[in-house]
DNA sequence: GGTTGAATTGAACGTATGTTCAGTTAATCT
DNA sequence: AGATTAACTGAACATACGTTCAATTCAACC
């Protein structure tokens, strides 16, 4: 048997993906075969290979389109700082929240990239917590923020706020606009300045 | 060929637990054979059996030891909700900077517990996060820590802290003292009461 | 209604996996 | 010196892996 219904190519691409991305979300890249993808979408494994060079291109893909996605949703807003901070805070609460499992996935699975891929995400990240950095350091500058190390408040800042994925599920006690609330209190006051 | 030298077992054992805690820790448990983590230590991969039952027994143990040690090397101060809490953050970043393979381990690799060795490293790592709870929860209550909500920043909190694990390198730009003073001083502010 | 071509199967390839175990070695004990 | 035993080898087991590809199926076109 070949195709059992009418032509699959165009729903059979994002259907690979979003199989792929759910698995190893789940089960993490190393433990996931090519056979439980292909399963999960109700074809062979053979057939991936019309969709993916390779199973590393798989997971490649899913990091760096995700990656170039937060970049292009996100750009600071002409503002002070503490204003650029809430902006950043809240969008990145808001994503993580909408993409549990790609926001996983691009962390979790870094070391699990061939080396030149890796260097392609560990520069996007780079550049994410670049943006970060350049608000504190801004605000830091103006007295707006009391921030002994820029960078070390920029990853501690970025570890708390995406930690929330770890703990979150759909319909759990707080609402998503409440939890986006709290993690900007939390950011806020942990690189505020003295009140003069 | 067998042994090459004098009797070797009382170091083997620990010689194993190290192989495979560095090789899981650099490149995940799923990606680790146990015939790598017999090479790494100058063995075939049938000696390896001699220490443990099985590759998942391996994995478990060190997370297993890990926590457990964790909880026992610190225990709560009889002192003022503050002074509680720069005891906990102090020992938590001066442990896990201690052991960056170990705590590296522990939370990436749940997922490749088998589902009863989940459910007590779970259950471990719930009553650690609990012991910082409970803090925020009686500082709370007085007035000293102003928490929208405890939980939420508990889980924030710890995030914040382990984060320190993900760019941490020894030699690197900050001391450890310095690290220690730094994030304590953020996680002291996230959680500060407005001064009266 | 026969031809074409996209979509998929299913078997095969070579290699790797976790684990077992009979056999071998060398240190220790009698 | 001989027997014992702890420590380890090396081959084997069944299974699984990522990937390739000739063969097949079905929808669309002529």
């Amino acid at each position: 048997m070949a195709r059992t219904q009418g032509s699959h190519a165009q729903t059979t691409a994002p259907r690979l993906r979003a199989a792929a991305l759910r698995l190893f979300a789940r089960h993490g890249y190393a433990a996931v075969s090519m056979r439980q993808i292909a399963a999960e979408i109700g074809l062979q494994a053979g057939a991936l290979y019309l969709y993916t060079p390779d199973k590393q291109a798989l997971l490649f893909d899913l990091m760096h389109d995700h990656l170039q996605d937060l970049l292009a949703s996100w750009h600071a807003p002409d503002a002070p700082a503490e204003a650029q901070l809430e902006s950043f805070v809240r969008h990145h609460i808001r994503y993580h929240l909408d993409r549990p499992d790609l926001v996983f996935i691009a962390y979790m699975e870094l070391r699990n990239l061939a080396p030149g891929n890796f260097a392609v995400i560990a520069r996007l990240r780079r550049d994410y917590e670049a943006r970060l950095e350049a608000i504190l350091a801004r605000g830091a500058a103006q007295g707006v923020f009391d921030v002994s190390d820029t960078r070390l408040a920029t990853m501690a800042m970025i570890a708390m706020l995406t930690g929330v994925t770890t703990w979150y599920r759909e319909g759990g006690r707080l609402d998503r606009a409440t939890i986006e609330a709290r993690y900007w209190e939390m950011a806020r006051k942990s690189v505020a300045a003295a009140a003069p």
